[in-house]
DNA sequence: ACTGGTCCAAAGGTCAGACCCAATTTAGCA
DNA sequence: TGCTAAATTGGGTCTGACCTTTGGACCAGT
C-alpha cells in the first residue's frame, strides 16, 4: 500500500511535446546547416524519406516546406524534381527585415537610423576591401542614375548603388541588411514626389564622391561621405514625410 | 516553309504559376501586413477556412505553416486553439540572420565587424532616448556580470548587457540585428576559453563606462566609448580564434 | 537533320476522409 | 458548493488516391 509515508517525490519539470514536422524540420536543418551537403545536394523524394522516417507523407512535406520558407532547401516539381539544399542568402535576411518594418509599421526614422548606422561602415569597407569588379560595379550603377529618366528607373538605380557599395564591403550580414533596407527606403520613398531635379543632382555627386574613396582605397574618407550623404538623405526624407502628413491630415 | 527569314521572334518572359497554398499564404499575409487585423485576432479554423476557400485541408494548412514560419501568425492546438495573428518581433530576424551565419560558416570577421557598425549607434540612440527603466535593466545587467562566477553566466549576462542597450535605442531593427549577433557571439565565444578574470574585469570597466554615457545622456561619449569597446573585444576574439587554429591545425 | 507529336515515368501538389490528441466548457454528482 | 468527468472544439497525423508538371525517349513526317 503506498500509504502517505515518505514517497520518493519525484519531481519532473514540465515538458514539451515537439510536433512531428518540426522534429524532422530540426533534424534536417542541422544536417544542412552542419555544412556536410554542399550547396544543391538533392534531398531523397518525399515519399522515400516517408519510409525512412516512418511518418507520414503530410508531414514529410510539412517539415520540407518549413525549411523552404527558411530559404534552406529549394523545392523543384516535375521529374528530376525535388528538394535541394541552398545555403541560406541575403534574400531570406531581407525578408524577414521586411516583414518586421512592414508589419510593425515601423517609423521611417528606424529605417533612417539603421542607415545611418550601417551604411558608412560599408562604405569604409568597401575601401578596405573592394576589387576591380566591384568598383565597375558601383562606376556602371552610378551612370545609370544619372542617365535615369524615370522615377523608377532613379530609385532602382539608387537602389543599385548602394546595394554595390555594401557587395563591395565583401560582409555578407551587411549586405542583408542593406539589401532589406533599401527595399524598405524604395517602397517608402516611392509615392512622395521629392525628386526633382536638384535631389538627382546632389545624389549623383555624393555618391561620385564616396565612389572616389572607395577607389583610392581611402576607408576614413568614404566612410565621412558616407555619412554625409545618408544623413542628408534622411533630412530630406523625413521633411517630405511631415509635409505629406500635414498635406494630408486625414490619413490613417 | 519557315526557312531561315525573319520569324517575327515574338519573346516571353519565363512564367511563374504560384501554387494553391502560396496564394492563400499571400493573401492572408497581405492582410495581415496592412494592419487590418490587431494582434491577437484569431484566424477562423483551419475547417472553416477549407469551406471558405474551397481548398483542401492539406492546402490550408501548408498556408498557415508558412505564415507561423514567417513569424506572422501564432498557432495554439486544443480548444480555444487556432492561428492568432501575431505581428513579427525581433526574434524572427535573429533567426534568419542566425541561419545565414551558421549557413554560410561566415567568417567571425564579418560578425565583428557588423557589431563594430551597429553597436556605437546602438549606443549613441540610447544615451538620446533611453528611459528610467532602460537605465535600470542596464545597470542590473551589469551588475550580473561582475557577480557572475561561471563562464556560462558571464556570458549570457554579457549578451544581455549588449541586448540592453539596444533595446533602450527604441530601434527595433537594430535591435533584433543586435540580438542575432549576441546569440552568434555567444555560440562562437563559448569554447574558446579566453574568459579569465582580467578579462571580465575589463568588460565591466568598459561596460560601466558606457553606462555612464548613456545614463548622463552624452550620445557621442557613450558611442565613442562602445567604440573602443567593442573594437577591443574583437581584436582579442580575433587573436584567440587565430591561437585556436595553430592549436588544432586540422580542425576543417 | 530538324520539327513536332505522343507517351511514359518520376516527383511534387492537391484532395477527401478518418482518427488521434489537447485544451476548455459544461454538466452532473457528491 | 466544489470537484470530477464527459462533451466539444480545435489543431496534428495518417492513409490512400488522384492531378499536374517536367524531362526524356521514341516515333513520324517533312
Amino acid at each position: 500500500m503506498t500509504s502517505s509515508e515518505a514517497r520518493p517525490s519525484i519531481r519532473l519539470s514540465p515538458m514539451e511535446v515537439p510536433k512531428a514536422s518540426d522534429v524532422l524540420a530540426n533534424e534536417l536543418r542541422e544536417r544542412i546547416l552542419s555544412g556536410e551537403y554542399p550547396e544543391g545536394t538533392p534531398l531523397p523524394p518525399e515519399r522515400e524519406l516517408v519510409v525512412q522516417t516512418r511518418m507520414s507523407r503530410t508531414t514529410v512535406r510539412e517539415a520540407l516546406r518549413i525549411l523552404e520558407v527558411q530559404g534552406l532547401i529549394r523545392i523543384k516539381a516535375g521529374r528530376a524534381g525535388g528538394a535541394f539544399v541552398q545555403h541560406p542568402g541575403e534574400e531570406s535576411v531581407a525578408d524577414s527585415l521586411e516583414l518586421l518594418i512592414r508589419g510593425r509599421r515601423l517609423r521611417l526614422a528606424s529605417v533612417h537610423e539603421t542607415r545611418e548606422a550601417i551604411e558608412p561602415s560599408c562604405a569604409r569597407l568597401a575601401a578596405q576591401h573592394r576589387t576591380a569588379d566591384d568598383l565597375r560595379a558601383l562606376t556602371a550603377a552610378n551612370e545609370t542614375i544619372a542617365a535615369s529618366a524615370s522615377l523608377e528607373e532613379f530609385l532602382q538605380a539608387n537602389v543599385d548603388w548602394h546595394v554595390a557599395v555594401a557587395t563591395a564591403g565583401h560582409n555578407e550580414i551587411l549586405t542583408g541588411i542593406m539589401m532589406a533596407l533599401s527595399r524598405a527606403i524604395y517602397t517608402t520613398t516611392h509615392n512622395e514626389g521629392f525628386v526633382d531635379e536638384d535631389v538627382r543632382l546632389i545624389t549623383v555627386r555624393a555618391h561620385r564622391s564616396v565612389t572616389r574613396a572607395i577607389r583610392d582605397k581611402d576607408p576614413d574618407a568614404a566612410a565621412r561621405r558616407m555619412t554625409r550623404h545618408v544623413h542628408a538623405y534622411a533630412e530630406a526624407a523625413l521633411a517630405v514625410d511631415d509635409r505629406t502628413a500635414i498635406t494630408l491630415p486625414d490619413g490613417e
